[in-house]
DNA sequence: AAATATTGTTATGATCCATATCAATTAAAC
DNA sequence: GTTTAATTGATATGGATCATAACAATATTT
């Protein structure tokens, strides 16, 4: 494939969508058709962007898939502001992380574990032994695989990367709560059947 | 311009790699976080993505993002295998869903609060008034504007997915618990920002 | 030795998401 | 009331992600 794409930091990490909602049309257009939102639990809100618009969510607000996608849509982000500084992605971030705890397994053991297919980790890893973050050496003992370790470089900038996803991890747990961030994890790893 | 793209309402639905676990009990060992499985002798592993190497995820589980985009993942499989009789994406019964709750309102509102940008939401509900599941109307009072409504197919269609879409709920309840999945819940709407 | 499987790789297409741009229309400024 | 700005729907386009087919080199099985 070639090209010196990488090196652009900048993804697109522009947050917010709704500054400003225009009033709502008045011209006595029926404001409202469904029922209200009868809200039950819901400890904060005194938020904006909200109340916005005043259309009818509740069909969706309580649904496990939905709910899911709109957090992880926040949460990455969120991680690729904390880490544009780094210019690794969140995919990247993994991806260095098991080479960390796994120093000289085969590509297609790092990509499997992750969930990566192996003819797309490729292109991963090709990125990040070009920015001589990782590298492949050949295996002694079959000459098909490839050994993935991290370089010098790859540690340092993972050892930085640890620190801001620490930091992202204390947010999570100040904003759920003492065990929230504890209790979200458990819930998450049972829906996704890691472990 | 844009060509016909396909009539067939036959997606892809690509190859199911987990067949829809309908038997949620499995509440084997709760979140294990301590080291290698130690792997009985069990090589049948069916999964694919399961643990079937000794690598080690510890760095990784218990990272929100990471157990997020994970669960993710498994519950959006799991719903498009649910929904391909109807030929739903998730995205699409999120659409239908709020037009329900809403008819009458701009294709830019229900694209607004669903976080799709307009401009991309005018091909999705292209492909569900070609289905004739939803319809644009004129507004009279704005003439820029096109209210959004379900068609009577569209509505069926619909009562038929929320069933579907009940069941999830309730395996995701009995997988996670009593509490456990309006717990979740919670948690990612704060995690989200949404309500 | 021949057939088969694994590993890394390239190429390609589909899908999703974001941006720039535009025409029609409405609202706001003057 | 005319000019200017904002909104709405739409098209085109590029990037990023993901899946599949095909292939060469090597290893394993028969």
């Amino acid at each position: 494939m070639g090209a010196e794409d990488d090196l652009t930091p900048a993804r697109k990490t522009q947050a917010q969508k709704t500054p400003a909602q225009k009033t709502p049309s008045a011209s006595g257009a029926p404001a409202r058709r469904g029922r209200k939102p009868a809200r039950a639990v819901e400890p904060d809100d005194a938020d904006d962007a909200a109340e916005a618009s005043d259309l009818d969510l509740t069909g969706l607000t309580s649904v496990v898939g939905y709910t899911l996608r709109r957090a992880q849509m926040a949460v990455f982000e969120d991680f690729s502001a904390r880490f544009a500084t780094l210019d690794l992605t969140p995919a990247q971030y993994s991806v260095l992380l098991v080479i960390a705890d796994n120093p000289g397994r085969k590509q297609s053991e790092i990509a499997r574990v992750l969930g990566i297919q192996r003819t797309n980790f490729v292109v991963m890893l090709d990125q990040l032994e070009k920015r001589g973050l990782a590298e492949r050496t050949r295996s002694a003992t079959d000459a098909r695989s490839h050994a993935v370790f991290l370089t010098k470089a790859g540690t340092a900038l993972l050892n930085k990367a640890r620190k801001l996803q620490s930091a992202q991890e204390e947010d999570f747990a100040s904003l759920l709560g003492p065990g929230g961030r504890d209790t979200l994890v458990a819930l998450l790893r049972k829906v996704a059947r890691i472990d």
